[in-house]
DNA sequence: TGATTATATAAGCATATACTTATATTAATG
DNA sequence: CATTAATATAAGTATATGCTTATATAATCA
């Protein structure tokens, strides 16, 4: 891993909306729609944002029929996890996005 | 520390030269006229690249004379050694400063 | 005090980024 | 097989970023 690739991790963890991200994803796997639904943005932001994460490799996805599951990666960081140590837990949020029934269940 | 903060901070990890002078910072503190030479690069743009890791505490300086000297700070964030110790080694250019005779004593 | 050295700041410019709206792709379903 | 739902991508735009050159500030020194 060389210097280009650590800086555009970083840059990729510079963004407010990103970290929001990777916070939600700390609790569980989500879809782009839940995404859409927890953070009040449109469909192509959150899509934007989720293929900068898959570009450096901060988050993998898994298919599912229709949605597109995205989970946290990072293992090439080595520093990854004391970052994810440091945002806050959103537990909160995914227990809203439950009760309103906008929660993908599916498998 | 908030979310906007923890982007600030990776906004300003994610630039090569910034990841450059903080790893050339691991081996001892430097001023601005040694980085502008290591790096040769302009020493306006030497300056803000260092404002930019002082704005979000990643630097600190000492004031010595004419000189200021640039060190290594980020306290605040509890990932931020984890990150610096995937920072390559920088020492062969402090070595070569040193024999270029461009190395700043004073004290 | 005037010149020199180190550093900071300002203004300008080219490129990058984060959004928008519109459209394309992909899978499920009736 | 046409429609719907989830997601991706493209094009456009406003703001941010990283450089440049020019100038200001601050400390030293002759």
């Amino acid at each position: 891993m060389n210097l280009e690739q650590i800086a555009e991790c970083h840059k990729s963890l510079g963004d407010k909306t990103r970290l929001r991200i990777l916070s939600l994803l700390k609790v569980e796997e989500l879809c782009v729609c839940e995404l859409v639904e927890i953070l009040q943005m449109t469909q192509p932001a959150i899509s934007q944002h989720i293929r900068k994460l898959k570009n450096t490799k901060l988050v993998k996805e898994r298919r599912q029929g229709q949605w597109i599951f995205y989970s946290l990666d990072g293992s090439i960081y080595p520093f990854f996890q004391s970052i994810l140590d440091t945002l806050p837990d959103m537990k909160n949020e995914i227990e809203e996005l439950k009760k309103s029934g906008r929660k993908v269940f599916c498998n």
